[in-house]
DNA sequence: TGGTAATCGAGACGGTACGTCTGGTCTTAGG
DNA sequence: CCTAAGACCAGACGTACCGTCTCGATTACCA
């Protein structure tokens, strides 16, 4: 990594990458270091050596820039499709709740939903990512109903709510550490509410 | 209701509860009007026309303010034992439902969710009411064990933890309106997770 | 000294003489201490383990308080009447200037000025009492003037006046301790201003 | 005089004198108006329209503000160098006077008196404003020295200290206005002192 | 001798001001 | 036109005192 701790200037009328790559860097930093409680955009600022204005510009709101954070490092998590469910879901929480453990990811999706709590724009993106990220997940169920796996009168859309509203209390209550083999138990638990129903007899 | 804004003073060395319960009732106000965002408090001592002090020398922040507001108003969730988990827990999360719809039961619920990712008080009382709650409903679960209608293995607690996942998520995502009907088909799949293994021939 | 930190309470319907003693004492202790900066009406209290009220009772204001604290050690400062002006008039400014630099004497008399300056009730105690200060120096130099050491056409009050404010000058800009034979310079110049006019030729 | 209460906003990384004027003329107006015990950092910050944080950032005590606003009006003293050290005296005398006075003078250099029985800051600024206002009378005196009028083996700086020293004490105790023949009085029993003494016969 | 009244400590009350921090806007100078 | 920089107004933060009030206890005084 390239650590240029040298002096920016204006690259003329156009927006600089230096900056951007700086002000991303800065706070993600600070989240990790400080968590949220430390975030602000004048703490930014100072440790970016940015201008304040030049935050604002491009993000316009503490939680915008939140939302960058995240979607910059987001690629970790794992939809995998190996044939069984309960494996496949169990692969997914452990890569998810491993991402949020490591280095900010955690924290940065906890500032986010916080945040949404009191801004409405934070509450928008929130709102689509968490639907998009059901659509994902529920993608996963779909295919493991149509191998019969999963009952046919399962909304995977709603399973896929379950799932994520677990990984979510365990992320907004620091118990991500806590009782790994949890995990296993509650997929456990889950994925058996979605086995086909043996004919009543 | 007895509206009374005449001016409250000292009665003597003792916690005056006129006071206390101006406060109480202008920090509700603020949230269920402005949210968190209007939340401070600042606001809170101009609107119950109490000095700040006051405020600070009975809860040392705002989210003890926020917890002391949210549990003087929480006896309305009900805990249901009728004998069939499934009606129990639809019981449970409608009136919940209920509850953080109407008012500003949701409203401040969110509100110490956003300030425990910050403030590690309210981290700390957000999970040891987190926790108590857990054991609640898995005492209702409990129950329906003991009367065969859940699987002997089943881990109650996490069984209660993915139910307060669901709610939660829906609370803040700003879901709370929206299709009702899900919290059946939720719980109903949640439940199906519980029943009893048929003995497999 | 018998140092009692024993309990007090009422002695009935009437002052507690124990109460008045330890609030002044606390209250010269913290002006000798931590000066007029750190000196308030709570800070007594908490000394003298006083109730706030029992000292708005007895002293309307801090400047009263003060004004109690100076009257209660004013008795070292000598007026003495030798039969040589000059003499006299430094044995006062010697005495004075000691008092001022020993023990709380100084910082009660300057916050006592200070306080003047915003309190009107501590202005006219003030000038009260430097009026009377200048009749008991005038008196001083109406001796001299009956003896012939002085000129008949001097003013004795003014005379007086001008010796206060050589006085009051060092103690207000911390120079008590600066050049102590300035004092004698000082005298023998004003002294010589009272001097009986040679009659000219 | 034009009023603008228009709006100010920056004017980019540079100290707004606009803000400056408004700030210094607020606090003048607020000393004029409820003297010292109405001046607050508060008080001026509301009036002029301006942060808090504005004004700490350029005066960093109350006394600096305070000697700042003295400063700018200060130009108003004469001292007159008429070759007769009586009349030129007297002149300085009753400009200060006049000066203290009318507006705001007086208030203010009382109100940085009082200041500087507190705040270290301002006793040091007083002492070093002091100082050198001694230094100024004194070229004065020592002028007069020069030409004969006052004996050689007089301390001018003394001497200045004396007269500085009667104002002070007329200032502190409101009687500016009292008696104003008594200037002259005083300045000629001073001058007296300074004469050159005739050779004993 | 018993009731009343004024005292005491304690500490809570509504407030004001403190000095600091951050938010979001604006303007400059320079590339 | 965009940049870093930083000043601007605004207002919340948590603390220290202000001067007032009420409490429960402790006595001295007077009926």
């Amino acid at each position: 990594m390239i650590e240029t701790t040298e002096r920016r200037s204006s690259v003329g009328a156009q927006r600089s990458p230096a900056s951007e790559a700086a002000i991303l860097k800065a706070a993600e930093e600070i989240l990790l270091e400080g968590g949220l409680a430390k975030f602000s955009i004048e703490a930014v600022a100072r440790r970016a050596t940015a201008g304040k204005p030049t935050i604002y510009r491009w993000w316009p709101s503490k939680a915008a820039l939140l939302l960058d954070v995240y979607h910059r490092q987001k690629n970790v998590v794992l939809y995998p499709d190996t044939g069984n469910l309960e494996q496949d879901l169990l692969l997914m929480l452990a890569s998810l709740f491993a991402f949020w453990r490591e280095g900010s990811g955690g924290t940065v999706f906890r500032s986010i939903i916080a945040e949404a709590q009191s801004d409405p724009g934070a509450a928008k993106a929130l709102y689509d990512y968490a639907a998009d990220r059901r659509v994902q997940t529920a993608d996963l169920i779909r295919h493991a109903q149509a191998r019969g796996e999963v009952g046919p009168e399962i909304s995977a859309t709603i399973a896929a709510e379950i799932i994520a509203g677990f990984a979510w209390g365990r992320l907004l209550t620091n118990r991500l550490d806590q009782a790994p083999e949890d995990i296993e138990t509650a997929i456990k638990q889950m994925v058996a509410g979605l086995l086909p129903r043996p004919s009543k007899p």
